[in-house]
DNA sequence: AGTTGTCATGAAAACGTTTACGTTTGCGCC
DNA sequence: GGCGCAAACGTAAACGTTTTCATGACAACT
């Protein structure tokens, strides 16, 4: 094992070739002989040449290497979605340059700039994009993929989570397990997962309980905002016979307020969340909620960014949504589906 | 704005300057005057100049980037550590290359290859490294920094989590709160997290009730193998009075089964786990367990790594390990101390 | 046999930097 | 005024590839 790496240069001189060949051979451009081929193959081999990846993308442009910008993003969501990322990536040959942990729009405009020209595309997943943000960080001509984002952009494709529709799914399913007087644990108001979830309840209520009130309680989406409008919500002259939480940690804390009251869930009142994080099958009795497929969220999102990178594939930028299912547990009040939809989860590590 | 992007060639040539100069200023060489300096960052900034980090890396031979290699990890353990990392990194003005999701000796060897030219260092956790894969598949002079591995090397510097000290005085807490016959539910065999945690419970228990019988019944980190095991644990003839999990999901298990016999935790049986995952303070009665620290772990992995990557400083390589702290809820039947050790969690998102 | 075409191959340019080295300039000192 | 010296600056080489273009060989057609 020498010190130095070997280059083209040192297997094309052991190769008694030109750089050149030896270049089309391991790039499998055509117009070489099989013999020579072979010689060019062995010699590489045998000093482990490997391309010098800053070289190739010197002359060629491209870094085969994708950038993901993430919020500053805990648990469950962060490392489902960058699975996703990371499993198309890899199928397709891609790196991929991670760039999480900020807030504020300066960090997040910071690591955007600071990937220009060491990835061929982005994926931005950020609450403080949006059109004049992209207009002054990216590059003119950097392909990129927004997820969960609110901007309408006919440069950048956008890929969100359908909310709407399963908090939509979800009082439907409310209503139809016999509940009427709904109430909403809303999220916080900048929050654009939490304004669409918003809507969906609205909308839904509208269509399947339109003699209901509108009862919308005020969280953040925190365990401690949910318990607080557990509370608010019993206080109420005439309680809600079901509470949607925008949340499962709001729904959780929810749970909490109402256990202290010793109202019964969901035989008092039916109960919902969203999201299905791991704990919502562990609190008791079992939460039900709307579950969202991230792995798959970023995994789509990653071969749109493909798609993008290939200029004769030229599908024009739009807004796409990706679909979410509900999961009946207990709390809900409905019939326990024996075979609910229940994503396959792998233990811990270690 | 254009659609080429801008070179150090055309800022020299509206600045008036030699590329050479240009390059001087960016990069804060002295021997340039303080006007000169003025005019190219101004042109620089008009034109927004950013230096290709392609070219620039084929001449210096640094990325400025890291890559962290990991095993198909989920959920709070890979987005913990992850963040760590991400965050030392950033500090540092270094980029993350992540490659995760691969189970298989082979994949990760590609992993680590893929990653050759691209990065100035490595953060390797996999239990499929040992000094021969390194040798095979590591270039000869590229840094890397070995995570929770049995791998001693000479080489590359090794960073564990102490599981025995942290098992150990887990054994400790549950003797102290007057328990005695403290059995184990043991992890994989194969893993190495596993392995020391065993033998710290076995060294806790020769230290601190070297008259109680040792009490190992097998387990695989699963959930489901956790209530297999309780319910082997209450089939025995003397049953124990405490039960120590290697992982929070086994314990959790474990719970199930009690709960389903009668069993009261802890009245009866105490129980305590390992890794402090989320559901352990959302389970009731809430787990006590032993907290690790894995953001800690990638911060100091991370800068471990950045200190191999400065050659004056060559601290020769070493295992260090981490520890871990003990959290007492309710499961371990102690007291319940009001100001339990309890890392800061935020909301999920969203 | 001469012309044309195809095909494997090599020489060299190009990519955008950094940096070693050489040149100019300005300035103080004898 | 000539000399030396340092500071500021420019020239050009180097990094390791890909790719264009030219070259030569050789086969196939007229």
């Amino acid at each position: 094992m020498t010190t130095k790496n070997a280059t083209i240069k040192d297997v094309a001189r052991e190769a008694k070739v030109s750089v050149a060949s030896v270049s089309r051979v391991l790039n499998g451009t055509g117009g070489v002989t099989p013999q020579t081929q072979k010689i060019v193959r062995e010699v590489a081999a045998r000093l482990h040449y490997v391309p010098d990846s800053a070289a190739r993308s010197l002359i060629t442009g491209r870094t085969h290497t994708i950038g993901a910008v993430l919020p500053d993003l805990y648990g469950e969501f962060f490392s489902e979605l960058i699975r996703g990322i990371d499993l198309a990536a890899r199928a397709r040959g891609l790196h991929l340059l991670v760039s999480s942990s900020h807030d504020g729009v300066e960090d997040a405009a910071a690591a955007v700039r600071a990937m220009r020209g060491r990835v061929d595309g982005m994926l931005i997943l950020s609450e403080y994009v949006d059109a004049a943000f992209l207009d002054a960080n990216l590059p003119a001509n950097l392909p990129a993929v927004l997820l969960n984002s609110a901007v309408k952009s006919t440069r950048y494709p956008v890929l969100n989570i359908d909310n709407r529709a399963g908090a939509s799914a979800m009082v439907q399913h409310l209503v139809s397990a016999g509940r009427e007087r709904v109430a909403f644990i809303a999220g916080p108001k900048t929050n654009f997962d939490a304004q669409q979830r918003d809507k969906g309840y609205r909308a839904a209520m509208a269509k399947y309980a339109p003699d209901a009130p509108l009862n919308i309680v005020a969280g953040d989406f925190s365990e401690e905002s949910g318990y607080r409008a557990g509370r608010e919500l019993l206080a109420q002259k005439t309680r809600p016979d079901a509470v949607f939480a925008a949340n499962d940690m709001m729904a959780v804390g929810c749970m909490l307020a109402f256990k202290e009251a010793g109202v019964r869930v969901p035989q008092d009142i039916a109960l919902a969340g969203f999201d299905d994080i791991l704990i919502a099958r562990y609190v008791s009795p079992p939460l039900s909620t709307v579950q969202v497929r991230i792995a798959d969220l970023g995994r789509v999102a990653l071969e749109r960014l493909a798609s993008l990178l290939n200029p004769e594939d030229s599908t024009p930028a739009s807004v796409q949504t990706l679909g979410c299912d509900i999961v009946v547990r207990e709390t809900s009040g409905g019939s326990v589906s024996a075979a609910a939809p229940r994503r396959p989860r792998r233990p811990l590590p270690p």
